[in-house]
DNA sequence: GGATGTTCATAATA
DNA sequence: CTATTATGAACATC
């Protein structure tokens, strides 16, 4: 099914100024205003990585006065009560709120240094991770429960969303809980692209529960947000929310990065009531993003050529293997590799490994797999997969069921050996040699394809390396990253690592020389956005499971998949095997 | 299947 | 301080 992609009505708006008094102080002396590293700073006494955050950015951070705002070499812009909120703030509340308020400082940041700069990306991406794979295993859960209840009406399922969001405060984990940072996101990539975006926003206020406007919008909350943001010239970042079908939620957001609020008006509409209206402008210098690349990538699926007129080798190196199209890209130089090699949907074991050790069979649910199902037992009792084919939690080892089950195809624990959905294309890079991406978008903990290749023992593996072949990738040698898919730790006290099914040392290597898939061209990093997940389906023999590989974060369409192969010194960094 | 209604957690405001 | 209102997202239902 083609995801389809529909543009909202409004963008989404986050960042601004919201602040309902216009006399709230503004002139702050820099050299008095101690504001920023006098605030207190959420759940640091207990999570080391979080005051160490804090400590970073107060070092980053600075106060200036707010008429300073417009000047490049500013760092940062802090709006502090005036001395009658001030002391109307110290005074101590007889009452203990559940998380202190939000401070009304604005901060921004700049001149990170590259460390740090890598800190914050991979703080961000680890929340995001974590924020995903919680949010399908509440969603399981709540499913699971609903369907123990034999109530006449289901209760209504419990907002997954909202419930990880709460489940992720109560534990301080959210990120810039204490400071309102204003500005562009660090972590974004160099690049100079603009697409000269213009918005005009529609304020809110003034409508009944239908929708319907009823009444003028006032110049408060979020309008007045707007207009402050304008005046001081605080930029605001700009969500759009896309229909996106074909995927498992029914909604993507994606970030498109800061615009400056050019003007603003109030308008009466059809309704004979006013509203008001900003006009956001993108500002430049900011790399394509979001969901300009969204359309891109639809666009080179639907017409590639047409698209991109010059770098497409082939429009499927798969040759017709893979459900999906494989393309091959490149612009940069004359090599055309990649056609050189037969394409394997699926890795190739030794026959032996088939006919050994086939012990218990497969599973006997004929009409759908349940929880009793045998295969399920031999994941610990549990399905590895929700229904719409994501991982739930990464494990040792996975079990599907397979040609020796009951189960009908289209069985839930059923997902890897079905091979690749989304369009991908291996790219020739100047900084990676050859690399993968996708032209969907990939959910996080969905499967992306296996790692294949022809298996050598490690006794054929030992007679290949001294033939002065060097093209094996050993399967132990993978970071275990599996392990972070899932990983509650820092959610349930009580949480351990999964420890089952439990295999023995793997002692194959995979042969990518003649034959070989898409997975080789992914390049190595040490904080990858794919990781392998060992499968079996098809035999029963655990020293020889199926490389699969995963999403370990939401992945949008024409960003490098990466994966950790480990093993430091035998790759530099973003280096793919394949080269 | 698109429109409409309900529910949720939270922040702002009365 | 509490109570009410407003908000947008997700889900259920029409």
């Amino acid at each position: 099914m083609e995801p389809k992609l529909e543009p909202r009505d409004e963008p989404l708006v986050s960042g601004f100024l919201q602040n309902p008094n216009p006399n709230y102080g503004l002139k702050v002396p820099v050299a008095e205003s101690n504001a920023v590293n006098g605030t207190r700073t959420n759940g640091s006494d207990e999570n080391n990585d979080r005051s160490e955050i804090n400590g970073n950015l107060e070092s980053m951070i600075d106060v200036i006065d707010v008429d300073e705002v417009m000047d490049p070499d500013a760092l940062a812009i802090v709006l502090v009560p005036d001395e009658e909120d001030n002391q109307l703030a110290n005074v101590e509340p007889s009452y203990r709120r559940k998380f202190p308020p939000r401070s009304a400082e604005l901060v921004r940041v700049s001149n990170l240094e590259i460390e740090d700069e890598r800190y914050f990306r991979e703080l961000v991406r680890k929340t995001r991770t974590l924020y995903d794979s919680l949010w399908i295993y509440v969603t399981l859960e709540e499913d699971r429960r609903r369907s123990l209840l034999d109530g006449p009406v289901p209760r209504a399922r419990v907002r997954a969303d909202l419930k990880v969001a709460s489940m992720m405060r109560d534990r301080g984990l959210w990120l810039n809980q204490d400071k309102r940072i204003v500005g562009p996101i660090p972590g974004g990539y160099e690049d100079d692209e603009d697409s000269g975006d213009v918005i005009i926003y529609t304020g809110h206020g003034g409508q009944d529960k239908n929708s319907r406007q009823v009444a003028h919008q006032k110049l408060e909350g979020g309008n007045l947000g707007m207009e402050r943001s304008m005046h001081h010239g605080v930029e605001v970042r700009v969500v759009r929310g896309f229909k996106y079908k074909g995927g498992a939620g029914d909604k993507v957001y994606v970030y498109d990065g800061i615009y400056k609020i050019d003007e603003y008006w109030f308008e009466i509409g059809k309704s004979g009531f006013g509203v008001y209206k900003f006009k956001l402008v993108r500002m430049e210098g900011q790399p394509e993003m979001g969901s300009a690349i969204l359309k891109f990538a639809e666009n080179i699926k639907t017409n590639p050529l047409g698209a991109r007129p010059v770098g497409y080798v082939s429009l499927d190196i798969s040759r017709n293997k893979e459900k999906v199209p494989v393309f091959l890209f490149n612009d940069i130089d004359d090599n055309h590799d990649p056609l050189e090699y037969d394409y394997q949907v699926t890795t190739i074991f030794p026959s032996f490994v088939y006919h050994n050790a086939r012990n218990g069979g497969g599973c006997n649910c004929s009409g759908g797999c349940t929880v009793d199902c045998l295969c399920a037992k031999k994941n610990g009792g549990e399905f590895a997969y929700d229904i719409n084919g994501r991982l739930i939690k990464g494990k040792p080892l996975i079990i599907e069921c397979g040609p020796l089950c009951s189960c009908p195809p289209n069985c839930w624990n059923r997902v890897s050996q079905k091979g690749v959905r989304n369009t991908f294309e291996v790219f020739r890079s100047m900084e990676t040699g050859w690399g993968v991406r996708s032209l969907d978008l990939i959910q996080a903990g969905s499967f992306i394809c296996e790692y294949t290749g022809v298996v050598l023992t490690r006794e054929q593996a030992q007679v290949f390396t001294m033939n002065g072949e060097d093209t094996l990738v050993y399967p132990n040698r993978f970071g275990e990253r599996w392990a972070e898919w899932g990983d509650f730790s820092q959610v349930f006290s009580d949480y351990v690592r999964p420890s089952y099914p439990s295999i023995p040392p793997l002692e194959f290597a995979i042969d990518v020389s003649k034959i070989r898939n898409l997975a080789c061209y992914m390049s190595h990093s040490p904080c990858p956005n794919v990781f392998v997940q060992l499968v079996m389906y098809d035999h029963s023999n655990f020293g020889f499971p199926h490389l699969m590989l995963f999403a370990m974060e939401n992945i949008p369409p024409l960003r490098e998949l990466s994966l950790d192969y480990g093993a430091a010194g035998e790759w530099t960094e973003k280096l793919a095997i394949c080269n």
